[in-house]
DNA sequence: TAGGATACCTACCCGTGAGTATGATCGAGG
DNA sequence: CCTCGATCATACTCACGGGTAGGTATCCTA
């Protein structure tokens, strides 16, 4: 049998549509970012939709309405495009982080505050970008710098807890252990 | 800049050693049993380190020290190769359930039991087979069997801590997404 | 010891998809 | 009106990798 001339894996889920700024209006919109922005954002849906390996830049473009070259003109590479959708989505949660800093409340409450938006990213759509995303896939300046972002959550999160521990509003833990856990059971959200 | 020629993307982990039947001694070996075996635990290995998209089966081949077509000689393709991989992780989890079944302690213990080796499972080499293989990448056949049996310890953990609720020897609590979250923190064992 | 089965290899096919060369098009400023 | 630059499409190149064709060596059995 010959495999190549059967059918395609299965892409699951039906395509999201995506807000084309090209298809957005007759005339061509100047903004650079938007249309960049709108590129991620539609490779992070496919990515999510088929994965990484079996998305590509062809699927993206069509999806945008637009051919390859175009999306090129945008984005450098694949890899830099999957490492983009990733801090998108990374950014989401630093935010949550920075949002809760200076709030007077126990550090439970802002625990709760930050997971609840790290879940939400997480099942956004750059959730799989950020949590299914295999770093063997990147580069290994890339990785560095995802790895780093990555531990930059880990440790805030563990931050939050041992604070927790001290004013009382936690029970005592040892802060990595549950920290893993935590991020471990939402990160799960991204895998269904 | 032309990434043909760019590096390959970083493969992590130094490779793990796989002791290859064909190496193991001047005659060959006539038992088929053993060298697929063989063929499969040096594909989850190569999985584990690189990735599914990643890992090329001359890769696997070389690491066995033969040549594709006698990969394909134990295996129809590439994959069934990581079916067999993760059908080979699961059943270690099976095998606790069935161990367990009928100790006669709380369900609180059982749980546990199961739970340890559930961990262990996710850490071995087959690990990410089963935790990160994507279903995009499997025919829709293979797909569904791989949720069904996903399902099946889904639900055993479920039941078991339905069962430690009426004993007593749990805290009462929502048996599904206690699972869920069990579940999810320790499948993000797989990914370190 | 012929002849079939098993196990393995060399050499190849070919679809796929990342990335690009080239030129068309269109709006805006001169 | 006409050029200039930003934007986009057509039509490629090329390496990679899954999979195969076909042959060979070794073993087993009659």
């Amino acid at each position: 049998m010959n495999s190549r001339r059967t059918s395609p894996p299965a892409a699951g889920k039906p395509p999201v549509p995506v807000d084309s700024p090209w298809r957005a209006s007759r005339e061509r919109l100047r903004d650079r970012a938007v249309k960049r922005e709108a590129v991620i954002r539609a490779a992070a849906r496919e990515f999510n939709r088929k994965g990484y390996h079996n998305t590509s830049l062809d699927d993206i473009a069509a999806r945008l309405e637009v051919t390859k070259p175009t999306v090129y003109y945008y984005v450098t590479s694949k890899e830099q495009l999957l490492f983009q959708c990733f801090v998108a989505g990374v950014e989401q949660i630093r935010a949550a982080f920075r949002d809760v800093r200076h709030l007077e409340v126990p550090a439970r409450e802002r625990l709760n505050a930050v997971l609840r938006h790290y879940g939400e990213a997480v099942a956004s759509e750059f959730g799989w970008c950020m949590v299914r995303a295999e770093d063997q896939d990147l580069s290994p300046a890339m990785s560095r710098h995802i790895k780093a972002l990555k531990s930059e959550i880990d440790h805030g999160i563990r931050r939050l807890i041992r604070e927790g521990v001290q004013d009382g509003s936690i029970q005592p833990c040892d802060p990595k252990m549950t920290a893993f856990a935590l991020a471990g059971a939402l990160n799960w959200i991204a895998h269904w």
